[in-house]
DNA sequence: ACCCTCCTGTCA
DNA sequence: TGACAGGAGGGT
């Protein structure tokens, strides 16, 4: 469940429930996890939880008598998935490559596909990612032309660059790219201002959107605390090859770029 | 600027 | 059995 929107769901689903506990243990089960060592989390505080890009960010405290603040970000991947469980939770837990006992509760990281990762950092500056926030006041249709340059990277595959914008995926690439009326295939560096300015709206509608509808959940294999979407019912493309656009009731079309499909309407996503 | 790979599961 | 899956780092 990884995009932006999901991402954010999850940041806000989870603050209330750990901020401003303590953290007791951290025990990593997936060796795969540790890459390099792991500092002492025993101890500290979580002063905060946030989305950054599209990870998960944990503040904590320092220990006791000293000043390490520490920061964890979670990246969720493909089939990450942060899971609090309360004390007073009987059921078994469910397979999970680490767990965070804490003061009341326990926080399990699920990964089917092991693909997630935990990045430690001792200051707030090195946690940030590169690209900028789509949502932030940032995100101005100035920066995005500067973004975009003279790029000749296919717009579709541009979107998915972190380093650039953060935060979107394959879904709502697809989705920002038919909101904006723009052909996935055209140079990202040939779009006009005004192209960029609808980009830019698009995408920030696109993914308000789905933060109000908690994100996007295909299959229904959510646990109970787990976070289910609905912007599913939303998406005008995505997976969706032979239905009718919306817009303009052409078929959409699948290809692939790098890999990975994109869904586009070849009548009102043209190129010429 | 591309292809491959990491890993596991599901679906046709 | 092979294709595909919401991601991205590494190599060429």
């Amino acid at each position: 469940m990884p995009e932006l929107p999901e991402v954010e769901t999850v940041a806000r689903q989870l603050a209330p429930r750990v901020t401003g506990r303590q953290v007791r243990a951290l025990r990593i089960v997936d060796p795969l996890l540790r890459r390099g060592s792991v500092p002492v989390v025993a101890g500290r505080k979580v002063e905060d939880v946030k989305r950054s890009g599209k990870r998960v960010l944990f503040e904590l405290s320092p220990r006791r008598g000293r000043r390490d603040r520490l920061w964890l970000a979670v990246h969720l991947r493909m089939t990450g998935r942060l899971l609090w469980r309360g004390g007073e939770e009987r059921r078994p837990r469910p397979r999970h490559r680490a767990r965070f006992t804490m003061d009341g509760g326990e926080l399990l990281f699920a990964d089917t596909r092991r693909f997630g990762t935990f990045d430690w950092y001792r200051r707030r500056e090195d946690a940030a990612p590169g690209g900028v926030e789509p949502l932030s006041d940032d995100f101005t249709v100035a920066r995005l032309v500067d973004l975009l340059g003279a790029s000749p990277q296919e717009l579709k595959p541009w979107l998915l660059r972190q380093d650039r914008i953060v935060g979107l995926g394959n879904i709502y690439a697809s989705e920002i790219l038919h909101r904006a009326r723009l052909s996935p295939f055209r140079p990202a560096g040939s779009l006009t201002r005004k192209e960029a300015r609808r980009l830019r709206d698009a995408t920030r509608r696109i993914l308000e959107r789905a933060i109000a509808n908690c994100g996007t959940t295909f299959s229904d294999f959510q646990d109970a605390r787990g976070v289910e979407g609905s912007y599913q019912q939303f998406l005008a493309v995505y997976d969706g090859a032979g239905e009718p656009c919306r817009r303009c009731r052409t078929p959409i079309v699948r290809n692939v770029q790098q890999q990975r499909s994109t869904f586009h309407c070849p009548a009102c996503q043209q190129w010429p």
